[in-house]
DNA sequence: TTGTAGGCGTTATCAC
DNA sequence: GTGATAACGCCTACAA
């Protein structure tokens, strides 16, 4: 011990993961998505995922591995590499597509990983998500309350399997409130800024355009205000508009956004503790994962209609 | 070949970097800081640089390894074990502080790192900088130009190293314009919006406040105009603001953001193929490290004074 | 308690 | 080229 002190000694890695199998090391995969050619910024949830996530992992020296891959062909192939290599202990997934190739390939290889978001296959217990639906439809209700009849839904793209549920708690809240649908007030958003802005200018020029805007991530919701300034009107009186995530920046804009809060920093705590009692093939005690009531946080972006 | 391709044969990476003395790994580490208790969250502006290094490390299926710990004794134990356990080929850092242990004692480990910022000693090569001195001199004109006289300075902690470059343009940019530095009207932040809001509050509060203030990040900038729309003035004709990073979000803002603009994605790229040239003992071509001018963009959050 | 052999899965070396 | 063999540095098990 006196000798390890003195000179500084650590066991190598590599050596010390060759005999245990085990690496120490998590990974994230971020999916690059391209529009038109543009490569879609990450969100800023995301940080605060890595925050959460990384915050928690320090206490078992464990470190999270980050890749970026276009989602296609050559992202499977990453997937295969880093399972079938061992070069990570588990992996955390997230922003899950409909009929989503990677989770049913990690079944298959019986390699941990847990998701932030839900699937399909609702028996497993390694996810944790936040009820999207009943946010928005606690959202629908106090916008509805406020006397909004004519509500837009600036929805998330459609490959995403988070679409549907949240679809589901916008009709719920519209039904509840005895509101109509109108297909017209409806926009795939790719949850950037400018698809929130393009969004909200479509809506503008309906016939008959809507009273407020519910947007799936408060970046489009800020896209979605400047349009609505862009056009001389104001938010919250003219146009109300509600956001979803609360990241740090929501309190901050002009008006401050009214947006549905997930704890996304405890979230990538209570991530990263499931993912290594799976890697440890520790019982789960959390039947069917786990459901997070986000909660709506009312601030100035939402007021009562014209 | 064949036997590889149906059997699905990877090599394992632990085995390969045991042999080649190479993990394809490198490493980050965010130091987190509490301020009266509270984590401050990680930058937006991270973001963007993990987005760039990701996004070109993939061609050399290179992973980004992350840890966070807090500033202090065992940020410096992780260092070390980091380095000795050979865990990762080399390090980005960032955020430097004055008198960064950190670098001292990557050098004399000869260990491959480069810096996202410059340091005390010039003559390395390692690192890649925007020259935020003659970023803010061009702000700091664009204000004196439109008629401001009494200039705040929102500095970013003292503790940074970065500080004391900034500073420098500042007092040069208000030389140069013939104004006067107002000793009132300089507040150290800590990059949150809420040490904007505080910093803003602060300089208004004063017997002669200021008709613009420079702020060292765009979230310092984003409290900033909150806090003076709270007192009812107006962003860009009763306070002029001005941000630095030029993050995504800034052209959303209400009103939008004057801000410094960091081609921080770009950086991301070139610090990475130039800590892989390090890694692998290859010449570095530029001498010194490297140098960008940031842009000043300008937005509607600075306008004449009353 | 201390010491030693075997194995983890590669890469590199050296005969052939 | 092809094939055996020695590192790489740790962990575990078994012997002394």
């Amino acid at each position: 011990m006196a000798a390890i002190e003195t000179l500084g000694y650590h066991p190598t890695a590599a050596a010390r993961s060759l005999s245990t199998q085990r690496t120490n090391t998590i990974g994230m995969i971020r999916s690059e998505i391209r529009l038109q050619g543009n490569l879609i910024e990450t969100d800023p949830m995301v940080l605060d995922l890595i925050d959460g996530i990384t915050s928690e992992a320090i206490n078992s020296s464990t470190g999270l591995t980050f890749w970026a891959i276009p989602a296609g062909q050559r992202e499977m192939e990453l997937y295969r590499r880093l399972v079938t290599s061992r070069q990570i202990d588990g992996l955390i997934l997230f922003a899950l597509r409909e009929k989503d190739p990677r989770v049913a390939y990690l079944q298959e290889q019986d390699f941990p990983f847990v998701i932030f978001g839900r699937f399909e296959s609702k028996e497993g217990d390694n996810w944790i998500d936040v009820d999207g639906a009943a946010g928005i439809e606690a959202a629908v209700r106090h916008l509805a309350e406020l006397g909004h009849r004519r509500i837009a839904y600036l929805s998330p793209p459609y490959e995403q399997y988070l679409t549907r549920l949240r679809w589901q708690g916008f009709v719920r809240g519209m039904e509840e409130m005895n509101l109509l649908i109108d297909p017209a007030l409806i926009y795939e958003g790719d949850f950037s800024e400018k698809s929130g802005q393009l969004g909200t200018h479509y809506f503008l020029d309906q016939p008959n355009p809507p009273t407020a805007i519910f947007c799936n991530n408060d970046r489009m919701a800020f896209g979605a205000m400047r349009a609505i300034q862009a056009r001389g009107l104001t938010v919250g009186s003219d146009v109300s508009v509600v956001g979803f995530d609360d990241i740090p920046l929501a309190r901050y804009s002009n008006p401050p956004l009214t947006t549905l809060n997930q704890p996304i920093h405890d979230i990538g705590k209570a991530l990263f503790n499931l993912l290594i009692k799976l890697i440890n093939r520790e019982p789960i005690d959390l039947l069917g994962g786990k459901l997070l009531k986000p909660e709506l946080v009312i601030r100035q972006s939402t007021g009562r209609p014209r």
